[in-house]
DNA sequence: ATTTTAATGATTGAATATGCTTGTTTGTTG
DNA sequence: CAACAAACAAGCATATTCAATCATTAAAAT
């Protein structure tokens, strides 16, 4: 058997497993594990797996929610500034509409135990509330999205278009002149739901977001009541969402809003 | 076993059951107390459990459901023999529905990593799904029921008289010669709609649920297609599922059928 | 055909993981 | 407060696994 082969048997063995151990994999490939090292070498440095003392992990395509692994600590701390600074605006008792991205998750983590109505079609943040005896969970249905655990297409929409919330806090993926942009296309099309189902849009995001546009288009830029950001926004940005009517609120500075 | 796969089953120990005492832990995971400490001291690090003496708590993000700390061990095992040959009914490219109950949480577990679409409306289950890409998961939305994170109510009714499934895997509370019950009104209503949008109905239900009725009538002992059942059922109870048509399956037995 | 290159398998010392033991800390009870 | 038991952290010995090296074999090039 060439070399090439044996590696994609190699990465199809560990990639149906999820975990396969050296000695396993030797054997079955009839193959030293000396060979097998080697060849995992290549796999872990192309960064389709991961390997541990003993074995090895699957690190491609369907990986348990990469989404939250890929939080940078740098930008991390910028998300919960954020995050804190939009929790501010949730008043006990509302009914709050939260979507997917690493930015709500942790706007719902500073929200737990608190006396709300959450609205959600992630289930990262689902599983924040589940157990909270505060809060009443309300869960949105769908084809459930593997990368980020997101119910999103026509059933989502469905039921979200006959809700009715007081706020929604949408995050995006990125930000121009045209408006706001996420990178998929039916996660857009439930976005836009929700937006129609809340009296309130509050969009989240770091200032990485501005200038780039992504797969989708979700809405223009006045279409979001709040727009809370760190405060490394650009002064041109700033002035050109207080133009469009975007109530700018920005994160890590005490005078705002 | 190895290491990075017994943390896993360490985590989803503790996970499961909110908190677990050290000598329990070793001796289910079949290892050392030593190795057990060093292990959480890990799980610590990483934020996912927090130690405490005698034991550990779980602190990550997914919901501490009490639900799941009323397994006793004894009848665990037994759910997971029925679970076992309940798993034993699916076939790859099944579309499958869970309900929420403990049984049929480790049904899922059996089934993670197969090419299924799995169809829940429980938390949990959906948790075992979510970063599974061989699995295509959708998920039943509506009002989330705290104690045992499934969603039940008119939502999740209404988005199953769409659906339309191959089998469906149920658990139930009680069993008498009326027939099944749970404990809750709602979620009986939404696990008649399941029946309604499957083909073959499965039942699973430990040997001390006969004889004891619940809250609410599921259905008659009829509508079930199959019942698995652990070898403790009585030889009574066997003629009588017989005579009414169940096809019943004994787990832990090897002839049966 | 001969040299060169790459790939494989075996070997070895280093790193890691595990279980046991020991002394210390923590929590409980009289 | 003292005495006791349980639980813990640290240290040590053993076993496993790893990375690096080397000899051999297979393939390629001259």
């Amino acid at each position: 058997m060439l070399a090439e082969e044996r590696r994609t048997r190699l990465l199809e063995l560990v990639r149906s497993r999820g975990f396969a151990a050296l000695p396993d994999l030797a054997g079955e490939l009839q193959v030293s594990e000396s060979t097998v090292r080697r060849d995992l070498e290549v796999l872990e440095e192309s960064g389709s797996a991961k390997r541990t003392h003993g074995g090895v992990f699957y690190a491609g395509a369907s990986p348990k929610l990469p989404h939250f692994d890929e939080r940078q600590p740098a930008q991390w701390d910028k998300k919960r500034l954020i995050a804190a600074r939009a929790a501010q605006l949730v008043e006990d008792g509302d009914t709050l509409l939260l979507d997917g991205g690493t930015t709500t998750y942790e706007v719902g983590r500073l929200l737990v135990g608190r006396s709300l109505q959450i609205v959600t079609n992630s289930l990262p943040v689902a599983n924040l509330f589940a157990s909270d005896g505060k809060t009443d969970l309300i869960l949105l249905g769908g084809y459930v999205y593997p990368r980020t655990g997101v119910s999103i297409g026509p059933y989502a929409n469905e039921m979200l278009a006959r809700l009715n919330v007081r706020k929604t806090i949408l995050s995006v993926a990125g930000i121009n002149d045209r408006g706001y942009f996420n990178s998929n296309l039916l996660l857009v099309g439930t976005e836009q739901a929700m937006m129609n189902a809340a009296e309130e849009v509050i969009v989240v995001a770091d200032s990485t977001k501005f200038g780039h546009q992504s797969l989708a288009h979700m809405c223009p830029l006045d279409a979001a009541d709040y727009l809370v950001v760190d405060n490394e926004i650009s002064s041109d940005w700033r002035s050109k969402l207080t133009a469009a009517g975007v109530n700018l609120l920005v994160a890590g500075t005490t005078d705002n809003g």
